[in-house]
DNA sequence: CGTGCGATTGAGTGAGATCAAGCCCAGTGG
DNA sequence: CCACTGGGCTTGATCTCACTCAATCGCACG
C-alpha cells in the first residue's frame, strides 16, 4: 500500500482491519481531543511492525509524514500466518515487549523531565534508531515538523523551538536545516536524556 | 513469595531474574532520576503478570505498596512453559497488548491534560479496574499514598490533594478516608477522563 | 506522650504556555 | 523572471497554572 504525505493509513475509532509493517518512509501515530489538544504517541519508521493492540477498534489514526509504501496484512492472514509459524507470536511477543520498554520511557520523558531534556531524548534516541538500521548515528533526519515533536514531547512549538536554538548555542547539537541534526556532544546529550531508555 | 510493606520485589538495573504474578495486594513501578525525581510508571494489582520486557536488565524497580503475595517463575520456567504450552504466548500476547494499549493510554493523560482531568482519569481507571474483578465500581480503593498517585500523574503531591479536593467541592467525589473514594457523578468524570481509557 | 509521616491548605514564584510579530523558503501564478 | 501567498519556524513579551516553600493537622506507632 502506498501513501502520500499526509495521508491517514488508519483513523482512530475505525474498526480494527488489520496490521502492517512499515517498509519506506515515516508515519505518526495520533490521537485528537475534541478541543483540538493533538498528541502523537510515536513514530513509526521503516521495519517498524503496527498493529500491536488488545483493542477491537483503533485507538490512534496513523498517518504519513512523508511519502510512505506499508505492507499490509488482514487479521486472518496474520491468525493463519501465526499458526504456520509458531515462531511468530514468540517473535511478536518479543517486539511488543520492547515496544512496551520504549513507551514506558516515554512516561518517565513527559511526567518529570524539562524541555531540554525531553529534547535531548528524542535526539538521542531518534539516532538510536539509526544506528540499528546500520546507518551514521552522529546525524540525524526528521522528517516530522517541530509540531509532531512538539505533540510527541507535550510541549509547544515554541519550546520546541526555544530548545533546539538553548542545544545549539551550547554547541550541543548542529541544525544543517530543519530536518537534518548533528549530534556534536553525545556526552552531553546523553546525560540530559539519562533518563530515557 | 511473600513480600512486606515497602519490600522490593525487583530492583531497577539488576540482571533480569524471571517474571511474576501477583496474586494478592499492590505493587508499584518505579524509576528514580539520580537527583531525586521520581516516576511511578504502573500499578499493579491482583491477576497482573509482571514481566513484559524485553530487556535483560529490569528498566523499573518494583515495591509492595500494601503486604502483597506474587507467584514468581524463573526464566527457564518460563521458557518450558511456553513450549508445552503455545496457547500460553499468544495469551501472553494478547495481555502484553493490552498493557500497551493502556500504557500509551497514560502519555495523553501526561503530555496533555491538566491535574483534574489526569485524577478523574486515574480514578476512572481505577474503577474500570474494580469491574473487571467483579467488584462494585462506583467505590475505588486506593491503597497507595498521595505521593505515589503524584508522581504516576506527573504531578506533586499538593497538586493531587488540591485536585481531590476540588472533585470533591464540586460533588464528583466523596472522600471517605484517604484510601476509598466514592465516585458519585460517573459522567462528569468521564467527561474529564475522555482521553484516557 | 512525643515523634514522624502523610495529607491538606495558603502564599509566592517561575517555567512553560499563550499571544504576537517577523523570517525563510517553496510553490503558484502573472 | 518576479511578486505574491502560505505554512513552518523562530524570537520576543506577557501571563498563568502548577510548582515551591511553609505551616498545620491528624493519625499511627513506639
Amino acid at each position: 500500500v502506498r501513501l502520500s504525505r499526509g495521508g491517514a493509513l488508519v483513523r482512530e475509532g475505525e474498526r480494527r482491519r488489520g496490521v502492517f509493517t512499515l517498509t519506506k518512509g515515516a508515519l505518526r501515530r495520533i490521537r485528537l481531543l475534541p478541543d483540538g489538544r493533538r498528541l502523537v504517541a510515536g513514530f513509526l519508521m521503516p521495519g517498524d511492525f503496527i498493529g500491536f493492540s488488545g483493542a477491537s477498534h483503533y485507538r490512534h489514526s496513523i498517518e504519513a509524514i512523508i511519502d510512505s509504501t506499508v505492507c499490509a496484512f488482514s487479521m486472518s492472514d496474520m491468525r493463519t500466518l501465526c499458526s504456520d509459524h509458531p515462531q511468530l507470536e514468540r517473535e511478536l511477543l518479543e517486539r511488543a515487549c520492547v515496544e512496551l520498554d520504549a513507551t514506558r520511557g516515554n512516561l518517565m520523558s513527559l511526567a518529570r523531565l524539562n524541555p531540554m531534556e525531553r529534547l535531548a531524548g528524542f535526539l538521542v534516541d531518534m539516532a538510536m534508531r539509526r544506528r540499528r538500521q546500520g546507518q551514521d548515528d552522529s546525524e540525524v533526519i526528521l522528517p516530522m515538523t517541530r509540531t509532531d515533536i512538539a505533540d510527541y514531547l507535550g510541549l509547544t512549538v515554541e519550546t520546541v523551538s526555544r530548545s533546539f536554538t538553548r542545544l545549539r548555542q551550547e554547541g550541543s547539537i548542529a541544525t544543517d536545516d530543519r530536518h537534518h541534526v548533528r549530534l556534536l556532544d553525545r556526552a552531553r546529550l546523553d546525560a540530559l536524556a539519562e533518563a530515557r531508555a
